[in-house]
DNA sequence: ATGAAAGCGCTAACAG
DNA sequence: CTGTTAGCGCTTTCAT
């Protein structure tokens, strides 16, 4: 103990993970750091991360696929512990085969043989037929989707849920435009709604980010939110409650979901398989964009 | 390399770090990750960091000295082969100390001896003579700052930038309210200066995010903006465009920053040191918050 | 050119 | 209970 201040002595962590065959990191890959809807996840992980003694490497994949996979494959290569892969955009079957290669792996928004990886999901079917069964019950009658990656499971299950309770209703979708899921994407989004020439009196959107740019234009063209068109967005991320209107949206909780996956995670890591799947359910938040119950 | 195939094999990192003493890993550390200054920098960050075949591995702190200590600790045990820190609150005794054992070092928004660790500054004393220049300019003559950490050196710089150019117009600062660097701590800081029952038409926020919380609370309470009460923020993070007025701001070139710190970090680990240290100029940006110039 | 061997710093197993 | 040793998987040096 003498010696180890005299020499400023710090075990190195690298060796101690070669000898024990644990790294002591657990790799986290979203797929864009700067949506406001991951830095949450981000954070509840790392707070159930580092009291288990575990350090959280944090990888943003810009929604590129291809740097998707070669981000797993770096973190699989540092021997990492367990992942955590959000709204994964790689095929089944390149994902399942990389994913399986992990000790210990945990998906968000992407369902897998619980074999494989454990699953959080939000279970955005349940959550868009409420908002549906919402804009109808104030007698809007033709809505539109702003979606998003086709490749994203999470955009698929959204649309299950909103023609799902269309169909309940007697009708059908309007006009379903896939978007980038940022501001830009909206932009492009509402251009191409207006620009359809289609009745349109509702519009929901794959998520937060999209409805904000999309409130952007409509206002610039003087179309009145909610009376000519209510919009709902996804995530409820700080900026919806902010604009103007305030974004009606279909809340998730962020922080809750990436501490659970990484709990999830730890038990896997531990051998411990007690939960499967989870499945978190979002709650429609009533703002200005739409009109009150 | 058909035995490659053959077994799947995939070189072991850490085996790799450890004998040739690099990890290939570099430190991030942000004090709040879902504070969307941050983010940014990440990103920019890491997208210099990729090419050059580092990992980035970042740490959030959420605001606490004490984790950040324990972060830098765990990077440092990890043997890191650099580290980026945002906005240290630790004291310059202890910061230099624990930098001095790395290989590398950059500080962003933190100033220190070029032998230590090379810094990326931004200037936000010039910035804020511009902003409190601007609102001279259109008769406000009662501004006050809703400022940040004491221990920030940003919130020191931006201060002195304040108090500087009040001064050179014969002002003083009415009032100077520490705030905590998010929404509530702007709702708490709009209540403070209310209750102070001084007159005030102007306030200069830290960061953003205060701004926002501020302006929630003067809406509230029915004070017209700009008109009773001019708003400016910091940073320009997505939602100060959003707000309701859109927020007047210093504009900060995050993903720049961030991209510059990992360059001039590389650089240092690889024994360059070209540049030792960086100012950014963060850009007025005028919007409804203030009246035009 | 290809191959053998030493050793990075740690832990776990074993001997004293 | 303390002390020694082998070996995790890689790179680098040295000998063939």
């Amino acid at each position: 103990m003498a010696a180890v201040r005299e020499l400023d002595y710090r075990p190195n962590t690298l060796a101690k993970g070669l000898k024990i065959a644990r790294s002591g990191i657990v790799g986290l890959i979203v797929p864009d750091i700067v949506n406001p809807f991951f830095p949450e996840i981000i954070r509840g992980a790392e707070l159930a991360a580092r009291p288990a003694g575990y350090t959280l490497l944090c990888c943003n994949v810009v929604e590129d696929p291809a740097r998707e996979e070669e981000v797993l494959e770096t973190l699989l290569n540092r021997r990492v512990d367990g992942v955590i892969i959000c709204s994964a955009r790689m095929s089944d079957k390149r994902l399942f085969d990389t994913v399986k290669r992990c000790k210990a792996a945990v998906l968000i928004n992407r369902s897998a043989p619980k074999s494989i990886a454990g699953t959080i999901e939000v279970d955005y079917r349940r959550g868009m037929i409420a908002a549906v069964d919402h804009l109808v019950r104030n007698d809007r009658r033709h809505i539109a989707y702003a979606g998003g990656h086709a490749t994203s499971r999470g955009d698929q299950q959204r649309r299950q849920g909103i023609l799902e309770a269309l169909d309940g209703h007697g009708l059908e979708l309007v006009l379903d435009v896939p978007c980038s899921p940022d501001i830009q994407g909206g932009v492009a989004g509402a251009t191409a709604f207006l620009d359809s020439g289609r009745q349109i009196d509702a519009i929901i959107c794959y998520n937060d980010l999209i409805a904000i740019g999309l409130l952007g234009v409509l206002k610039e063209r003087s179309i009145a939110i909610p009376h000519d068109i209510a919009v709902i967005g996804c995530d409820d991320i700080l900026a919806a409650s902010l604009v103007n209107p305030p974004l009606s949206t279909l809340r998730v909780a962020k922080e809750d979901l990436g501490a659970a996956a990484m709990r999830m995670l730890i038990d896997r890591i531990d051998q411990r398989h007690i939960q499967q799947g989870i499945v978190i359910e979002p709650e429609l938040v009533l703002r200005a964009s739409t009109e009150g119950p």
